[in-house]
DNA sequence: ACAAAAGTGTTAATCTTACACCCATGG
DNA sequence: CCATGGGTGTAAGATTAACACTTTTGT
């Protein structure tokens, strides 16, 4: 009945695990995924996707990798939110949990079942059921996260796919806060901002007026050069460009840049030279 | 020459460190504890302090007891940055760092020498040597995060003992910013922030003008029940905290409700019951 | 009396908020 | 022609930024 257990330490090691918070926006909400935990302990309940790290895997690497398995989504937005190590929030072993929140874009919903789970599904995260282990602790510091963010960067368009109405992008903060906003102060907002560019194409669609479709633009074209290079030109778009990034939207150009970094990562695994 | 390795695993295990940049004032300037490595990997370089966590220890405790162990302070701010996994950051095996940034106030600077530094000694964060592991990398997010907290938090207070001048609060920010602040524009933003209190004592000292002493006011008096209770007042002080606190000052309250906790924590372990 | 840091207000510019109507399309 | 969501401007209020002199003390 003993198990083997060939990996041996001079002092007690933690194991470590990656546990994720996975958001998208379906249905004009805010929603996480959930895995119905198939086995004791917490038998039944509803938790964060997660699992161990290998020992010679990157913790972001590890966060991806779960991600992929339980979604599908490979180069979605990935950020760290910190490790939780209470003593006991695992009642099998000490196990101290890296927990991340990823962005999934509503255009990109399909779920696999992994082993652990019995169940994947969607929840809106105000009606979320009981959870698992400090799971829910995890959660509020990854949402509380996900809100500050959503006002000082471009993380917004994650939820999106590369094309997308301004209404949308509406959709997706109005969800995140969970509040109203005024359309037009919101507007004027974006217009305020680096990262966005008017495509000329419109969407379709309903018995209404079409709306125009929008791009974020690559971190490229509005990191510090732009200051000097955009000022230079008469054209107002580089002008206002290079102006906006000045006041203090470098927050908004480091994020971009994180961000990139991280999905290109992932990206380039699976793309051949042009 | 083979060591005992009495702990055993089915799987491998990471062994998991906190590391701590920690920061106070000195001289004005913004400066953090250091401590020379005695032994290889990175004999001779500087690092962060930090050990490994014990198996049935919390991170924030490992992190606090690292603290005392270095600097003989007990109850300083601490706050965890995140966790560093890279697979090759530690050469001899598998580490995962949990970093935390404390605080400790300019007037508790006394070192310990612990058992792996040669040496410890507070560098200006303007003027560092070159670290050890990925250290550089923890400590950039740890700044970065100071940066973004003290505008937005009650954190500077943490720098200075519990009575100080306005001076030296506005240092503590200009420190931690890297750029000088207007005298008056300063003030008159301290005059909005909920959680500033005169003593009405003063600090003489120099020939010049004596400095009237402040405090910070406990998070009791500014959590949300003050919304109500003080706009019953006619009391100016109490109806401008509850409006103060109306207008967004949420995160300080919170802020200072974590820190209270994280510190009392800490503090309750030594304090008889009045 | 002078050197040194403490303390204090006003104005212009910018940013934020509140608010209501016309437009283009599909049915 | 009507229902639906797309798109647009202005004025008042709040916040931020720039800026210089008087006060109080110690020597």
């Amino acid at each position: 009945m003993t198990e083997k257990k060939p990996f041996s330490y001079k002092y007690p090691h933690p194991a470590v695990a990656a546990d994720l918070a996975i958001f998208t926006l379906h249905e004009s909400r805010l929603q996480m995924l959930l895995i119905q935990r198939a086995r004791d302990p917490f038998k039944g309940r509803w938790a964060l996707p997660g699992g161990f790290v290998r020992i010679h895997e990157d913790l972001h690497a590890a966060a991806a990798r779960e991600l992929e398995e339980e979604t599908g989504v490979a180069g979605a937005y990935l950020e760290q939110v910190g490790a939780f190590g209470a003593p006991q929030r695992d009642p099998r072993e000490r196990v101290i949990s890296v927990a991340f929140f990823a962005i999934i874009p509503s255009d990109t919903i399909h779920l696999r079942s992994g082993g652990d789970a019995a169940a994947a599904s969607w929840w809106p995260v105000n009606e979320l059921p009981k959870l698992a282990f400090d799971h829910i602790e995890i959660l509020e510091q990854a949402r509380h996260r996900l809100r500050d963010k959503v006002r000082r960067s471009s993380i917004a368009l994650r939820f999106l796919p590369p094309e997308f109405t301004l209404t949308e992008l509406q959709q997706v903060h109005e969800a995140i806060l969970g509040q109203d906003l005024d359309k037009r102060n919101f507007r004027k907002w974006l217009g305020s901002l680096p990262y966005l560019r008017a495509t000329g194409r419109m969407r379709r669609g309903g018995q209404h007026r079409p709306a125009e479709l929008y791009r974020g633009i690559p971190t490229a074209y509005i990191d510090s050069s732009a200051t000097v290079t955009g000022a230079e030109y008469s054209g107002s778009d580089g002008a206002s460009i290079a102006q906006a990034y000045q006041r203090g939207y470098q927050d908004a150009a480091r994020e971009m840049t994180t961000a990139f970094e991280s999905t290109q990562r992932e990206l380039l695994k699976r793309v051949r030279p042009a």
